[in-house]
DNA sequence: AAAGTGTTTCCTGGTT
DNA sequence: CAACCAGGAAACACTT
């Protein structure tokens, strides 16, 4: 119980720092500060990663020699970052390629470009060609975060459970709004959220934290200048789920949320992130195959035959948030987009039976065979 | 720039 | 009664 917990808290730490790395967008340069070890995970979960600043690493998980033009130069920052490279020596002007360009770079080229850095580059490129082949989603980011975190959580989970046991709501707002504070502050949800768990169910609907009334995909958090957010929180801005509903009927279907402008404002550039296949079914389908870390959100009924069940509901619609940015996340919705699959195939129903879904014909990557295949 | 896709948000009404 | 389930509608973010 207490390991699910902690399990739980990883997780959904490993999304937090994982999607909030995105928030640094429009941070300044940050300079490297203090990062490890490890250079995957540390572009997760030290969200400080100057990085390329727009996303957590665009060229992730996809083969080098797909990358676009973008990505490419993400990933030489990310390089000459990491490396500690003085960038003032390569020639910029001459990064201009797509990564099948970069790809088809022999070694004395990029040693010509890149200096010194260049051999390194070269090499790192093979690896990466080799392991994003079977990459397909952030699965073994989660492992790697865990393994690295759960020691570091031993110590301070006992502290962020406890805040979440209470589910004291200015505990919550102050997670909240240290979070808003400071983008970059690790496990933040990570430490609210999943406790939540046992709040909550019983505080749904209105247990959505909403400080920020979020805004679902792109470099949301970061849309609302601070002043709005507070204007949301307190006064609530449409505060659409807060409380006052008989107020004035609401006009059905979504609604607007930030003006486009200001986004595009705060974004400043093109930090255009490409959803990559990451699918609220793929999502789901990733924390069940990954039993580690499944513990307490979700099980399978049958594995064979692709039914599973919702254990915390509302735990995995607010980690699905996260990863959507998106704090207002309920099972409600999620259970909504979940019904779309129906039609699709994607998921078949189940009636009669609470929370269970079904994978179906138009799924994939959730047989057992097909973790193990892509497992190595 | 318009369409299409995949949600997200809301809502009404029914079921467990 | 609360928590779910079903779907219709419409808005929205992104991609094509």
């Amino acid at each position: 119980m207490a390991a699910t917990c902690e399990i739980s808290n990883v997780f959904s730490n490993y999304f937090s720092t994982m999607y909030s790395s995105e928030d640094s967008a429009q941070t300044p340069v940050t300079p490297a500060a203090t990062f490890g070890a490890d250079d995957l995970v540390l572009t997760l979960s030290n969200p400080q990663m100057p990085l390329e600043g727009t996303e957590k690493a665009s060229w992730l998980g996809e083969q080098p020699q797909f990358w676009s033009k973008a990505q490419v130069l993400d990933w030489i920052s990310y390089q000459v970052e990491k490396n500690k490279y003085d960038a003032s020596s390569i020639d910029f002007s001459r990064c201009d390629m797509d990564g099948a360009a970069l790809c088809s770079c022999a070694p004395e080229e990029l040693r010509l470009v890149f200096g010194p850095l260049g051999d390194q580059l070269y090499s790192q490129l093979w690896d990466l060609s080799e392991s994003t082949s079977s990459f397909p989603d952030e699965l073994s980011w989660i492992i790697e975060l865990l393994e690295k975190d759960s020691m570091a959580f031993q110590d301070t989970v006992g502290d962020a459970s406890s805040f979440g046991e209470q589910g004291s709501p200015f505990v919550q707002e102050m997670l909240d709004d240290s979070r808003q504070a400071s983008p970059y502050y690790p496990g933040s949800y990570g430490a609210g959220a999943p406790s939540p768990g046992s709040s909550d169910v019983s505080t749904t609907g209105t247990g959505t934290p909403q400080s920020s009334h979020s805004s679902d995909s792109g470099g949301s958090d970061v849309d609302l200048d601070p002043t709005d957010s507070k204007l949301f929180s307190s006064d609530g801005f449409p505060d659409y789920k807060k409380g006052d509903p008989k107020h004035g009927k609401r006009k059905r279907g979504r609604p607007r949320k930030l003006s486009k402008e200001s986004r595009e404002c705060l974004e400043g550039k093109k930090s255009k992130h490409a959803p990559r296949g990451t699918h609220l079914w793929e999502f789901i389908r990733d924390i069940l195959i990954n039993p580690e870390l499944n513990e307490g959100l979700m099980k399978w009924e049958n594995r064979q035959e692709g039914v599973f069940k919702f254990l915390r509901s509302e735990a995995v619609a607010q980690l699905w948030g996260q990863k959507k940015k998106n704090n207002s996340m309920t099972y409600e919705k999620l259970s909504r987009a979940m019904r779309y699959y129906y039609k699709r195939e994607i998921l078949e129903r189940v009636d009669g039976r609470r929370l269970v879904y079904k994978f179906g014909k138009n799924s994939s990557g959730w047989k057992e065979d097909e973790v193990a295949s892509s497992r190595d």
